[in-house]
DNA sequence: GTATATATGATAAGCTTTCTTAAATGGCAT
DNA sequence: ATGCCATTTAAGAAAGCTTATCATATATAC
């Protein structure tokens, strides 16, 4: 989780933040990839995957693992919790006080040096309830 | 997350939930196709992987999706938390109490009908935490 | 300017999910 | 019970997502 003290500043990876940057959503690898290429269109998606995952390491970024099939990525490195949609997918953050305690809790409850700890919610977004009353009988 | 009303418990299902039982570890998917390949040789990859995916969303088996390169798999599926080693990859239980409450403030925060949430701790295990101060000059 | 370290893009490999086909199961009417 | 049909499942193959490897290119340090 440190900045690493040889790692350059490349445009790839110049870019990649800044395209980051730019959205609130929290994109997939290949949502990124797609964003960058319009900027530099002979990059490879194993660069975005290696640069993400680098920037992630170091802090620069944050790297969602959470559920579903593909990783996020999100530029909003503050401490905060997430939500995830079980019906269409969607990752928003929530707006709501990071548990600081818990840490103790569970530095007493394990053998471990507690690091940090993320939390994932799930639940039903707005529109995808909105749509389970429309149409209930599929 | 509903027990779906058709779903059949063939040879192939039962002892891949026997055997997952069986340990307190949390195996990945492959590790769980080794320990049910020595009773069932000719049982498909494919079919562990369906199987645990179909079991964890009827919520007889927990599907952990923390960090890491692997996904695990939980038989026990009373709520509890994780806490991984970002040393050696290892994931434990932690024997502290689910925080409950943290879903109504989300419920407040947002605009979701939550479902639930999922802690996961990083940190160091004892062992990795030795091994640091044996071998400090690596 | 040269040596060294690091990064890139292409490719391969690993993990997971999805698709296809064939077999098995359960219900229902004989 | 027997046969038929619709549904579910398994297995294997294929596709998708992610990470690792390699040769080449680029940047940094001296």
């Amino acid at each position: 989780m440190e900045q690493l003290p040889n790692m350059r500043l490349t445009t790839q990876r110049q870019i990649i933040l800044e395209e980051l940057g730019k959205v609130t959503s929290h994109p997939t690898a290949n949502e990124v990839y797609d964003m960058v290429r319009k900027r530099l269109p002979r990059i490879g998606l194993g660069t975005v995957y290696r640069n993400l995952e680098l920037m992630a390491d170091s802090g620069i970024i944050l790297k969602l693992e959470v559920g579903g099939t593909q990783k996020r990525f999100d530029a909003t490195i503050e401490p905060h919790y997430h939500i995830r949609c079980t019906s269409c997918g969607k990752v928003d953050d929530i707006a709501m006080e990071v548990q600081g305690q818990i840490n103790q809790a569970a530095e007493r409850a394990s053998n471990y040096i507690i690091l940090g700890h993320h939390v994932e919610f799930s639940g039903i977004c707005r529109e995808c309830s909105a749509e389970t009353i429309k149409a209930p009988l599929h």
